[in-house]
DNA sequence: CTGTATCCCACTTGATACTG
DNA sequence: CAGTATCAAGTGGGATACAG
């Protein structure tokens, strides 16, 4: 597979059943972003990452962490006990992953103020 | 502000309203990616874009360019003729963008044989 | 040529209730 | 505790027609 930069132009970049659009996908997704940074932080269990993400209903937790868990980022371990006892952690492959968005997330949050200085000059 | 990766675990991360999370959806968004990348080859015009990108709606790569140009990511240029002439290019802000974007996508295109290992893996 | 306006649908997300 | 099921609401994106 070539890389994308090099693929630009040629028709079929990025194609609407490219599988790397998924990846892509879950991995900037509303919820793949904060999942993936919380988790660089170590080990945690479902209803403690709920907590220290904050405002995010079980159902798009669950949904976020199982699309990761697919592609090979996250590692779900379930001890059989009663009550149940849930693990989540990243793999090698998803500490990469939490690494690139992470450098995203943060170069987004330095240049804010440049972005913010263009919206306000827009606005007047 | 401080950065996303000190902000975890305080309630307040990426609210909905957080500014930064706008500009992440308008970078990451379906077509948000290839333009940024496609723009790092140089300046382009709309229709020059468009079927460089392929498989872009008019409303949409319109759009994204719109999103782009109001984040302060790409610059516009229209010259005042008939027919109409309007150039496209990244601002130097945009550009630290593109490469950004470009540097998560070329990570994804890299490490698919991995994750489609792991697909593999799961469907089995 | 470079867009905008309109309509429409699929998909994402959220709220709530329920289960092993 | 750790989810799933269901339903309601909002959003992104495409097709088409039209305008400056």
């Amino acid at each position: 597979m070539q890389k994308l930069s090099e693929r630009i132009g040629r028709g079929d970049l990025m194609a609407a059943n490219c599988p790397s659009r998924e990846v892509l996908k879950h991995m900037t997704s509303r919820w793949g972003v904060v999942v993936l940074i919380a988790l660089e932080g170590g080990t945690h269990r479902f209803a403690e990452l709920r907590r220290r993400i904050g405002g995010v209903s079980e159902r798009m937790l669950a949904q976020t962490l199982r699309h990761l868990e697919e592609d090979g980022m996250v590692l779900r371990t379930a001890h059989d006990v009663v009550p149940p006892h849930v693990d989540y952690c990243l793999t090698p492959l998803g500490a990469e992953a939490a690494s690139k968005v992470r450098q995203l997330a943060d170069w987004i949050e330095v240049s804010m103020p440049r972005i913010a200085a263009q919206w306000e000059k827009r606005a007047s």
